[in-house]
DNA sequence: TGACAATAGACAACATGGTTGTCTGTTTAC
DNA sequence: GTAAACAGACAACCATGTTGTCTATTGTCA
């Protein structure tokens, strides 16, 4: 049965579709609803420097307003606070919270105990190059995480 | 440096969208201008058998309507005629026209094109045992393509 | 130093693609 | 023959993105 490119396309859908699924519901199951992983990948962005609205935007491959109305979501349930910027009355510093923390932290255990499940059906060794002809794949093109429609969907 | 899961689900997006974005620009560069893999993944319901636009909406897991809108924009495309059935006045009858089947086969062609560069690198054999580890992964999850924002887009 | 360009963020208008709800007409099932 | 189910049309709405415009602030440089 070989497959088609187009099969091929439709895994590779299908696989990261299956894993965020399975993660946004069992965060949901949590107790939180509605966390997208348009939130998380903000979250990351965030942590990882992104400490304005239009540096979001930037990182994220997304325009400052989209970055702002996703870091009104966040602030509004608490995983971001924003604050004025000291040296530069333009800015507002974005900072994650505790709670923003512990939202990541336990997404990326749902996603760690995901791949680790993997892992004993195939084979770590097996994992390992599956990732690394992924990277090839993928090459250095940006992954871009705006997501509107199913990848921003709870589908419950 | 051993992944992460949340990795794992960005490399399968990335490697998703990195298909998808060489075949849309692709075919753009071609003529098929906004042709999006929504597009293709209606054209295949339809071929395969999905004649109706509530069939359309039933097999794509999507409400009649998107299904009614996308039919709409793929009629007036001219990939596909919507005639009355004459069994039962209520149904229109789908069918894929020429241009339809010619942008199809040219979509897939991109695809199967990329898919075998994949395979040059990794080996046929690495190829088969990788989709057979994805095809596990995902199980017996439909893959549904509601798909607005980023897996809709041109990505110019 | 003072003027002009660039930047941050707010607000509004709009595009896309999906949803639900309602309505009409047709078919099917008792 | 009547009631339920179904197809499709239409409208209103939702989510998430975009561009455009505006104000305030900062940075640059002549």
């Amino acid at each position: 049965m070989s497959r088609s490119g187009a099969d091929l396309a439709l895994l590779l859908l299908g696989s990261y579709r299956s894993m965020v699924n399975a993660a946004t519901s069992e965060l949901a199951s949590r107790g939180y609803k509605d966390f997208k992983p348009i939130h998380e990948f903000a979250l990351r962005a965030i942590v990882a420097g992104a400490d304005s609205a239009s540096d979001l935007g930037r990182r994220t491959s997304v325009s400052k307003q989209a970055a702002a109305k996703t870091i009104a979501v966040l602030v509004e349930r608490g995983f971001v606070v924003s604050a004025p910027d000291p040296n530069d009355a333009r800015r507002k510093r974005l900072q994650v919270t505790g709670a923003g923390l512990e939202v990541m932290s336990q997404g990326e255990a749902i996603l760690e105990n995901l791949r680790e499940k993997w892992k004993k059906q195939i084979g770590s060794t097996e994992l390992a190059s599956l990732e690394a002809r992924l990277t090839a794949l993928v090459g250095d093109a940006a992954i871009r995480i705006d997501a509107p429609g199913w990848v921003a969907q709870d589908s419950g």
